[in-house]
DNA sequence: CGTGGGTGCACCAATAGCTTC
DNA sequence: TGAAGCTATTGGTGCACCCAC
């Protein structure tokens, strides 16, 4: 029988295990770990003692073991495809917001909207056996990327993106109503006579449906549909730049354009703002109100999403997924028009 | 003994394990353990009867029991004060991209810039067994907030914010090259006469050292020291928006401002942007050289510090902790100015 | 005869190193 | 020699049980 309860502090010790605080002690490792949980079932005497010995020897716990044994764990992943779009950035806070408070530990992994990388990262919180995902599904995703972490049953929510065939728990924003009140502003406030829906990728995205009851008002208010303004088109600014300023020196813009989301309206904004000087003004209408949209010149008017409560409401989904005691609302917030400078309203 | 191989597909049926797909083609786990892992220690045919008997019982990996055995871990996590600065974003890019290409996986966790949040993500990681971390310490962080991690033997990196006291890998800017850049060009450049240092937190923080040659230039250069204006900071450009809209209703700016980083300077651009029309003009100056600067009205002129390479830096420094090979450089960029409108050059 | 305080051991799901055919 | 098996090992947890007041 080695003695392991003395550990020297040289580089490349051993690591001190729960058994080695409970030989140096004469306990045994079941006390120790009862210690280490907090429990009630320990006197008082005993737990500072272990406490103080650990502390000495530099024992770190170990939750990977644990969690091996427990079959639990508390890391929650959040899948995004684009962790440089701010609109990430401000979901995340809402959904740590809501997880914190259970106790669960929420990291942000980015899949560069790849959906190699996408099934390798939903892969590794499988195999890690993760307490949950979030995910914003890549663009190209189709069911069977999710077939995996269907079967695996890790407790998972689609937030934006629907996928066909995927009967996941789903948290959208009301394309219906973003596009109903986008046309609502731009024709009946503004009087807008010539529309476009600039932008947002093809596939697997809220475009299509923001765009049909759009469009949808958009003839029925008798005004005209510009189709070349509104292909489609990835959702960054630098991408909504090139193509705004491209189309620009092809001919005038329409008067009134909704923006699949803030960040392809910067992108509109700084190609109107280098463009002809004395063109024919266009009220441009972006979609979230994400936080710095405001800071913006112009200052950016947007169909608010808020991304945040979408973040919280995503936790609780995931929550009652895990079946947890959920407060709040499960529903996303209904959009409303945040009115600032790019369309003309200041 | 009872029959584990055959499962069925009900919910909740018991989960699959490397014994259930051993049993059921007769095998030892040691073999199928070793397809899982693509050995070619294993003939052609095993292999893939094994593949496809693991697909048809619907038996997931656990990685986790293999890292309790193996003692390793893939898992990276980036421990960041606030997601919503996009610095924070294109430094992940770099990391991601130097540490994906030898298989690690990288995670965001946020601190929100609160030392208890940090200490509890950094013991979870250490507790995980994680392979590394990459930091910008929260602000108030002092040397025993790190104590838990550096006896955990966790290979880390510090990332701009050094701590008094704690020895380990740094990679920060260059302060006194952005100082001495910054000051030549907006008083040799643009001629300004008076300027200053707006924005920064007090402690922990690149400001010192970037302010010190700063200053010291300013001096050389016999311009004035606006101190008004170089008070410390939060950076974020609520806060500066905030700041530069009280200091411009009490007077004029100076002419020429080192902004903390191009976060702040979206602030001050809308502050003066807001300010009276016919005010003498304030050149601007950010720092990093956010992505996004470009983008912005005016568009930011910055001393670049190359976030993507200093998040690839770090990624290089991370793997020399853990003995990997590295290739490419372990030295960050040198800053460089990158002019824009927001000076006066465009 | 409870019961507070603690022990012992099987178990979680894999891997490593050695042996065997 | 190539392919597979055996068994100890990793660091904890859950639970049945035990012992002494």
């Amino acid at each position: 029988m080695r003695e392991d309860g003395e550990q020297d502090d040289r580089l490349g010790a051993r690591r001190v295990r729960m058994l080695d605080v409970a030989n140096a002690l004469g306990l045994s490792r079941a006390t120790v770990s009862l210690v280490m949980r907090n429990s009630p079932l320990v006197s008082e005497a005993t737990r500072s003692a272990v406490l103080v010995e650990a502390e000495r020897l530099g024992y770190i716990y170990n939750q990977a073991a644990a969690n091996l044994r427990t079959q639990r764990n508390d890391l929650v992943g959040l899948v995004m495809p684009d962790v440089m779009n701010p609109f990430v950035a401000e979901v995340s806070l809402g959904v740590q917001e809501v997880l914190g408070e259970v106790g669960l530990f929420v990291m942000i992994a980015n899949t560069v909207d790849r959906v190699d990388l996408q099934r390798q990262i939903l892969r590794s919180l499988v195999g890690h056996r993760a307490a949950g995902v979030v995910t914003i599904p890549a663009l190209t995703s189709t069911a069977d990327h999710f077939a995996d972490i269907r079967r695996s049953g890790l407790p998972t929510v689609l937030l934006l993106r629907h996928i066909d065939g995927v009967e996941l728990p789903f948290v959208g924003t009301d394309e219906a109503a973003i596009g109903r009140l986008g046309a609502e502003h731009l024709i009946t406030v503004h009087g807008c006579r010539r529309v476009a829906y600039f932008g947002g990728d093809p596939l697997a995205s809220p475009r299509v449906g923001r765009m049909e009851t759009f469009r949808r008002a958009v003839t029925e208010a008798a005004a005209d549909w510009d189709a070349t303004w509104s292909e489609p088109l990835e959702a960054t600014p630098d991408a909504a730049y090139r193509r705004a300023a491209e189309l620009l020196a092809a001919g005038p813009p329409p008067d009134g354009v909704l923006c699949h989301s803030d960040n392809v309206a910067y992108g509109l904004a700084k190609a109107l703002r280098l463009g002809t000087p004395d063109a024919a003004p266009c009220a441009v209408l972006g979609i979230d109100d994400l936080h710095q949209s405001a800071m913006w010149n112009p200052s950016i008017s947007s169909v608010a999403t808020d991304p945040v409560e979408l973040g919280r409401v995503c936790g609780r989904v995931l929550l009652a997924e895990m079946g947890m005691p959920v407060e709040g609302s499960c529903t996303p917030p209904a959009p409303e028009i945040h009115a600032r400078a790019s369309c003309g309203c200041h």
